[in-house]
DNA sequence: TTGGTTTAGTGATTATAATCACTATATAGG
DNA sequence: CCTATATAGTGATTATAATCACTAAACCAA
């Protein structure tokens, strides 16, 4: 096992291994070779074997990685092997969009507090929630240990809500909006803004 | 000018600079340093340097980088220097959310067609679009020379989806289903999985 | 059981990317 | 104008990441 301190790049391909084994599950198989997982990921299967010899030996030499034995592992090194508790802050359009969506709750994570400081949305049900004023961020975040925030608010006050998370307990934050934040550096961020998205590929089609 | 083949990273990070820049620009900045701006960025002026130098010489020695002059640049290199016209397929709770989401507009992307497959929500006007019936994809890309679409199906059909956008002459497809895309290599893809996302950060988070 | 085939794990190598540290140029204050 | 200071651009260096290519183990068909 290749244990020296293990690049930020490798935990960011997991999840994505873990998605197409997921897919794989679901279509009945269950093992799977570096060079099929590779094939599938249009990567190398050095990569994939590499990747992976960072946290253990989860392969069979001439057949391959159990695939339901991999899942596990890759859920139990992600962190991801129990339910965790997110918060969702700004119920606009987006935020509504999210706490309909169930994709979280399948894959552990469980919206159970959504906030909003406009009094149209305060009380309001939304999917399973009901919208909070965001004057209970705090409290309400402390009292329910919550370590990850969703930020669906406008750009503008995005930062202040940002820090309002951190200062509430959170530990991780989704940022759907286009800025970019500023947090301690044991803060985690992974910021969604579509037009940048949009951005890096226009670079590559014709002009 | 550093002007051998410019790695991909680089350009991802451009449009990561130009939000910046455009906000010190919102802020009455006229003159930014690679220091000051590698502050906001939280990474290295020489890293900036470097990137930059890549397309050309934008700065000035002792004062820094004019602004504006530099998001010109920028926005011509990203060949985000006109309007790109967008089609989004998918119309549910995030697609319509996408919709009324003014940024697109904002940094030249205009959404200018919406389809879906449901009874219930084609023909319905959603923000300045009114659905039409995924029947005429095709046509209608071709049609308006589409090549940009927003995929925002369930995963189960988002591989077709795709595929239907490339045979309408799309070459850029911003996926929200959480699967991994198969399409030709000169077909750009960026995929916006907030559950992968999240899972980024709990590997990190305390266990 | 045996031998050819497949495949994981991994040290060594190569490729890629980030940083350093220097030069040349511009600025600003007196 | 002159000098001290700031800063861009960049070749050289270092750090990081990907790939290669080998070994040992497991599989499988006859």
């Amino acid at each position: 096992m290749n244990n020296r301190n293990i690049p930020k790049i490798v935990i960011d391909r997991l999840p994505w291994y873990l998605q197409t084994l997921n897919q794989m599950a679901r279509e009945g198989l269950s093992i799977v070779s570096s060079l099929v997982l590779a094939e599938r990921l249009d990567i190398t299967p050095a990569q994939i074997r590499k990747d992976l010899s960072y946290f253990g030996e989860f392969g069979k030499q001439g057949s391959g990685y159990p695939v339901f034995h991999l899942m596990d592992e890759l859920q139990t090194i992600l962190n991801i092997n129990h339910i965790w508790q997110v918060a969702i802050v700004g119920v606009g359009g987006l935020g509504h969009a999210l706490l309909n969506y169930h994709g979280f709750a399948r894959h552990g994570f469980e919206t159970i507090l959504a906030f909003d400081n406009h009094p149209n949305v305060i009380g309001k049900q939304v999917a399973h929630l009901v919208v909070q004023d965001i004057t209970h961020l705090e409290d309400q975040l402390r009292k329910k240990a919550i370590k990850i925030g969703i930020l669906t608010v406008p750009a503008r006050q995005a930062q202040i809500m940002a820090e309002r998370l951190v200062s509430g307990g959170v530990l991780a934050i989704l940022n759907y909006a286009p800025i970019t934040l500023h947090l301690p550096p044991d803060i985690q961020v992974q910021s969604m803004d579509p037009v940048q998205s949009l951005q890096r590929m226009t670079y590559f089609l014709p002009r």
